[in-house]
DNA sequence: ATTAGCACTCTTAGCTTGAGAGTGCTAATC
DNA sequence: GATTAGCACTCTCAAGCTAAGAGTGCTAAT
């Protein structure tokens, strides 16, 4: 049964004011704030019709009525579609000419979202992994060390230090960096595998046993940029919400938000759009008095990471929506623009 | 009027158990549990004595006492030192050879420390600013960017991405190269300064309103290393302490440990020793009921952060002091090894 | 100098109670 | 038939009260 337009506006109602106060609302509350036209007994009566529907629920007999998950995800599908047609356009002014490391971008972004609203922010940092390399490149410090530094097509870039058992003279040097910048560059990092190894050291000649070395440790480097990189910001905000003013629940909630496997997981972007997930719509029983609202950014359109805006099920999906929208628009533009080739 | 034995040992009494409960501590406690010899009536007339000394306090009449500041700083200057004589030697097995930038080596660490001691760690990244250049080197990306890649005689690394409005031929970027090198390598960061720049532009010649150009954006960039870069772990381990069970503390407590500059200062190493500072100690309003424990950590010999263990005024100065101490001796010994030239 | 004893103070956990908010049902009304 | 007024009933929560418990400080005895 679809719900009518009354049940629609009183299922509206219930959720806007639940997301302001945190209270369960009641029959005659909402008759009071919003002219529905009809008296509180009527109202009364629709609310026990949603709540027989599955769209609110009751905290205890004779308390107000709260949205339900499935409450929350028809108002996100049904109701908010209205409120969601403006499209942002920013248009940059001018730019300073020395950027820091993608991730230092990355991570000021996330603050300011999350002193606008208020949230946790977490954010899956840009990963190296899928993405072509443009630049590989070793660098000699010292008799015995190298500074391996990788940077790719979209621009995020990585370096390490390597240290050698043995040193290393400055033709064979020479000799390497040209090798591995030839067999690698161009290649997704995935791409650069034993094969890859193979092909080196048949090239490699009579300096085999050593380059031979120099390219595991190499290739051992690329393996550790791997690793998912997570973030947060703004943790604490989550104590300003009442539902969390029970101390236990805030150190599971610190809990979830250090539990890399958990956050990676929910992390992963399912497609290219902005995505919600309300609380037990999760797979994840540790999120299910919590909702995400997530949204990938890109450089040049590839995507690159992703950002979520994390708290509890009562929050305002329609504000949140359009702030990470926002955001996560002008990041991929500012990122791209950076990272744009011959761009004047 | 110095403390007499008996006075020391109830202190000391008083300090232990109230580290472990968070209670204030009566007369009878410790006559049960300390075997002093005396009765509860004399620990009484000892306590009263201490406190009118200011080691102690009454929460109100009738309670029990619970340390003060001046206790803790007693308890720590002159009770504590027969416990700290052991020295912890620890001895490398074997080292991969790949080394994640410098900054994950201390985080590891952090985590760890946090992990271990159940409290917040503060740290203080290694900064570039008082160490000499070891190298500096610009590396061409593409037509109108440029990769600038610092490293100090102590091993810290950091790269940035130089976006250029005009296009750099590949003759002028070599000699750019070779100035920026010769110039820079050798000095002390903030020995870079205009004089230098003025040095480079007198030397570039013809090509210098180019020159001059990228020179400025190089030191600007140089410039943007100076920020303090401040980490912190475990946070929410001070959601452990009952005293935080009030959420408008924790609140408070979280804020702090996002104030840059009270924690910057805070972290200023101001010896070569592990320095303990006790609640009203500090200068900071905002430190009067925190202590903290922090210590340096150094690359062959030179202080490259700081790092320290934050949480309430009662806490396990003694063991605390000692993780501190074989976690940074440990630190500063993995990455001296990783860093020392020629070392083998 | 130490200790037993005791009156006194202060906090806190547990209990009771009444106000307030909200519901659901019934009967009257539009 | 849908809406509404009215009312009995339910449940929560804050305020006030009380008694138990912990601890002190003082006095008098050892």
């Amino acid at each position: 049964m679809p719900l009518d337009d009354r049940k629609k506006r009183i299922l509206e109602a219930v959720i806007n004011d639940y997301i302001l106060t945190a209270e369960p609302i009641g029959s005659r509350t909402i008759a009071k704030r919003y002219d529905l036209g009809v008296s509180s007994a009527t109202i009364r009566n629709e609310m026990a019709d949603l709540e027989e529907m599955g769209y609110l629920e009751q905290p205890h007999t004779s308390a107000g009525r709260i949205p339900s998950d499935k409450g929350y995800r028809f108002y996100v599908n049904n109701i908010l579609e209205h409120y969601l047609k403006e499209t942002y356009d920013y248009e940059f002014e001018s730019f300073n000419e020395v950027f820091a490391e993608i991730d230092e971008i990355v991570k000021k972004y996330a603050k300011l979202l999350s002193s606008i609203t208020n949230h946790t922010i977490v954010v899956k940092m840009p990963r190296i992994d899928e993405n072509t390399i443009k630049r590989i490149q070793i660098l000699p410090v010292d008799s015995n060390k190298l500074i391996l530094l990788v940077m790719t097509e979209s621009g995020i870039m990585k370096n390490y230090l390597i240290s050698l058992k043995d040193n290393i003279d400055s033709n064979l040097f020479e000799f390497l960096n040209n090798l591995i910048n030839n067999k690698m560059t161009g290649k997704r990092k995935r791409e650069v595998d034993k094969t890859l190894r193979d092909e080196i050291k048949k090239e490699s000649g009579s300096a085999m046993g050593f380059i031979d070395k120099i390219t595991d440790t190499i290739l051992n480097s690329l393996k550790q940029m791997d690793e998912t990189d997570l973030y947060s910001e703004g943790i604490s905000n989550i104590l300003n919400f009442p539902e969390y003013k029970d101390l236990f629940k805030a150190k599971t909630f610190f809990d979830l938000i250090d539990n890399k496997d958990i956050m990676n997981s929910v992390l992963e972007p399912e497609d290219d759009s902005i995505e919600v997930t309300i609380g037990s719509e999760s797979k994840f029983e540790e999120m299910w008095d919590l909702s995400i609202i997530k949204s990938t950014y890109k450089i040049n359109g590839e995507i690159v990471g992703t950002f979520g805006i994390i708290g509890p099920t009562r929050m305002n999906y329609k504000r949140l929506i359009n702030e990470i929208n926002m955001m996560s628009n002008e990041l991929s533009k500012v990122l791209s623009y950076i990272y744009q080739e011959n761009k004047r």
